[in-house]
RNA sequence: GGAGGAAUGGCAGAGUGGUCGAUUGCGGCAGUCUUGAAAACUGUUGAGGGUAACACCUCCGGGGGUUCGAAUCCCUCUUCCUCCGCCA
């Protein structure tokens, strides 16, 4: 959520960058400004009113400890008159100020500078690409064909027991499954990341916290009986422990790990590539999570490209680093990266991980702040990303890594899977 | 699931209708003393809104009510603790 003094302050340069995402901010700005001045000004008179209410209130006090009862009945009956008018003005308040709520939650992230304009995913710029991608025999097979043949993931399965993009992980599929998250684990832990495990359902309060609500409330599970959503990602869950924190400078940065399943509806895109792990509505993923001031967020999200890449390396995957344009960028991200690997028996790029720095957007609506050394305080930045997403590394690695004789793990996976062979 | 008890500032813990945004202790910060530190002493120290800055307003788990006035009384929800039951 962005702040309404940002807003009046950088209106212009706000309009501009937000054109960037092919998003009009013209008319939603000014009905900001509108009802934040309302807002102000209807808290002036109400605060106005209450503090009449109180100093009469002191006055009947007095007078009731000194016996003048009759001055203080007298008094009685002014304020009930002013309760009148401060009932009148706090439901305006609360109503503009729910109104003005409404409006901001509807309003997306203000682009960094680096963000290219585009409409689609074709507009987004790569600024890295590395690895091989290995010559495969004639017969190469995608994933899908893989999993069967080795009988290691079995789609149908998985729709007998719930339906399509559930699927089920079998013998070594299953194990490697566990390799990975075990894998990764390791490495984020290694370069400083705590690891958490969290909550796979969350409240609506996490919900708005992060984003994810109203914005993208459709691709949540809900639970409604209980009102809880299940988790899209551990970013959910992760971030919102830091929510209505004041931290203080030392405490920070601070950096988390923790694998999950997570789970979308992904409503209304079935068709073509969502074959096999290309898209799912279960799966697992391990994030990294970074709390970090304002000054240090950039570096941090360079540091955090750097961590997935060194994984991505370790694997021997070829793959390419995306800059989202405007146009595909996340409707709570400044700026993003997108990491792909280079699937040789589909011939395309499969999405991997999205690395994203949300700068104070999210930390606003989480209320989470530091104080610095000299008592002041500040909205803090949050930073996000997959430290993998296994399906499609997965899917990556059964289709470059497959040979005449079976299915290679990849070295660094062997010492979790305890085979180097699906065959 | 049943019966009781509790929820107050970073923490501990007073406060049962008016001068309480809240005694006190610890912690934090600043200072005195010291070569430095510790100890001791002094001062300071919650959050949000609002203002040019003050003023002022709101907040004692959440929501609602009684009252001129609520941390304090009533209702309700949530959470935690103790006892009983059930249980991976």
């Amino acid at each position: 959520m962005l702040q309404v003094a940002n807003i009046r302050a950088n209106k212009e340069a706000y309009l501009k960058a937000l054109k960037k995402r092919n998003f009009d901010a013209e008319e939603v700005f000014s009905e900001v400004l509108d009802l934040d001045e309302t807002r102000r000004s209807t808290q002036a008179e109400l605060d106005e009113k209450l503090a009449e209410s109180n100093r009469l209130s002191k006055e009947i006090g007095m007078l009731f400890k000194t016996g003048e009862h009759l001055k203080a009945n007298q008094l009685k009956q002014q304020t009930s008159e002013l309760k009148e008018s401060t009932k009148e003005l706090s439901e305006k308040l609360a109503a503009t100020t729910m109104a003005l709520n409404r409006v901001l939650y509807n309003i997306p992230n203000i682009p960094n500078e680096l963000v290219p304009a585009g409409t689609s995913e074709e507009d987004n710029v790569e600024v890295f690409k590395e690895g091989e991608v290995p010559q495969l025999a004639k017969d190469a097979m995608p994933h899908w064909e893989l999993a069967k043949k080795y009988d290691i993931i079995d789609f149908e399965l998985g729709n007998k027991i719930t339906g399509a993009g559930f699927p089920v992980y079998k013998g070594k599929g299953a194990r490697l499954q566990r390799a990975l998250i075990s894998y990764f684990l390791d490495k984020n832990v290694a370069a400083g990341y705590t690891e958490f495990q969290m909550p796979l359902m969350v409240n609506e309060a996490s919900g708005y916290g992060t984003g994810q609500l109203p914005d993208k409330e459709g691709q949540m599970y809900h639970v409604t009986e209980d009102n809880l959503y299940l988790i899209p990602t551990a970013e959910v869950p992760i971030t919102n422990m830091f929510r209505d924190d004041m931290l203080s400078e030392n405490d920070l940065p601070i950096a988390c790990t923790g694998y999950t399943p997570c789970f979308r509806r992904e409503a209304g895109s079935y068709g073509a590539h969502v074959r096999g792990l290309n898209r799912l509505h279960q799966f697992d993923k391990v994030e990294i999570v970074r709390i970090e001031k304002p000054e240090n967020s950039y570096a941090a999200l360079d540091k955090m490209v750097e961590q997935i890449k060194d994984i991505l390396r370790e694997l021997k995957l070829p793959y390419r680093i995306l800059r989202l344009c405007g146009g595909d960028l996340g409707f709570t991200s400044s700026l993003t990266y997108d990491f792909e690997v280079f699937s040789t028996a589909q011939d395309r790029w499969l999405e991997i991980s999205s690395c994203s720095n949300f700068e104070t957007f999210q930390a606003n609506r989480l209320k989470l702040r530091y104080k610095s050394a000299d008592g002041s305080k500040q909205l803090a930045h949050t930073l996000n990303g997959s430290a993998l997403a296994l399906p499609r590394v997965l899917a990556g690695i059964l289709e470059n890594y497959q040979t005449p004789a079976g299915i290679k793990v990849p070295d660094v996976l062997v010492p979790y899977t305890g085979f180097d062979l699906i065959d």
